[in-house]
DNA sequence: GTAAGTATTATACAAAATGTATAATACAAA
DNA sequence: TTTGTATTATACATTTTGTATAATACTTAC
């Protein structure tokens, strides 16, 4: 295996274990841009963040029922174009205050001038 | 409890799921910084992370060890000041690129336009 | 010589999240 | 009736970190 082929393969494998916990993050985001249902939930997150994150839909109804139950997300229903009604989610008043400390401790790290240094560092 | 206190202790569960998979990333910044061993390493991770990161000791060495064995990591040894002696790791050519490469998908995204704008949407 | 502090290695279990598989229910349109 | 859309539910495998416990090894201070 050439050295391309194995840093690619531990790039995925790096991938796999960084997504773990990185999903309601992106659902949450996904849902500050607007109101949304499970598919669209879905697409948000895969491209927004260039397919470097994906996810099963069954993943994002486990958290969705699970943010719902602690207050956190809410949803209304609306009509699916071909079968049953969708649930659309949204935040809540207590899950957008939840998103923005979130960003604030976790995410805007990468604009701390040290830390761009380093991310842009040649080596 | 009011708000603010379920606020502290949602934000708190978060970020204790979220922290797991980032260990591997801070690991590998605190690397491409210099060389480091354990305890600068832990040192390095949880000060440039404002303490939203922590980890122990162990996961490091567990995590160190895996690393030095698929050729991303290597070591030097060095005296303690106090004890035996260290082990000075820093990131060889593969895992520099793996990191570049890591970066380049999965941290750079926060400085792409749209997801600024979100991260700093008033809501 | 002994005790305390530093540094590393090892094993084992709990907790938590996603992936995957499988299945059931429900509605609409062809 | 069949196909496609949408949601809910359960179960197991895999992986990672936290935590606990223990062993080994070296240095300095008493």
């Amino acid at each position: 295996m050439g050295n391309k082929e194995l840093l690619n393969e531990l790039l995925i494998a790096w991938e796999e274990t960084y997504k773990k916990g990185q999903l309601t993050f992106w659902i949450f985001l996904s849902l500050k841009e607007g109101k949304k249902y499970v598919d669209e939930i879905k697409t948000f997150v895969e491209e927004e963040s260039n397919h470097s994150m994906t996810c099963e839909s069954q993943s994002l109804y486990r958290n969705l029922r699970k943010f719902q139950h602690v207050g956190v997300v809410d949803f209304e229903t609306g009509e699916g174009n071909k079968g049953p009604e969708r649930k659309y989610y949204f935040l809540t008043e207590l899950g957008n205050a939840l998103l923005n400390a979130f960003i604030e401790r976790n995410i805007k790290l990468f604009y701390n001038e040290k830390i761009k240094h380093l991310l842009n560092k040649e080596d």
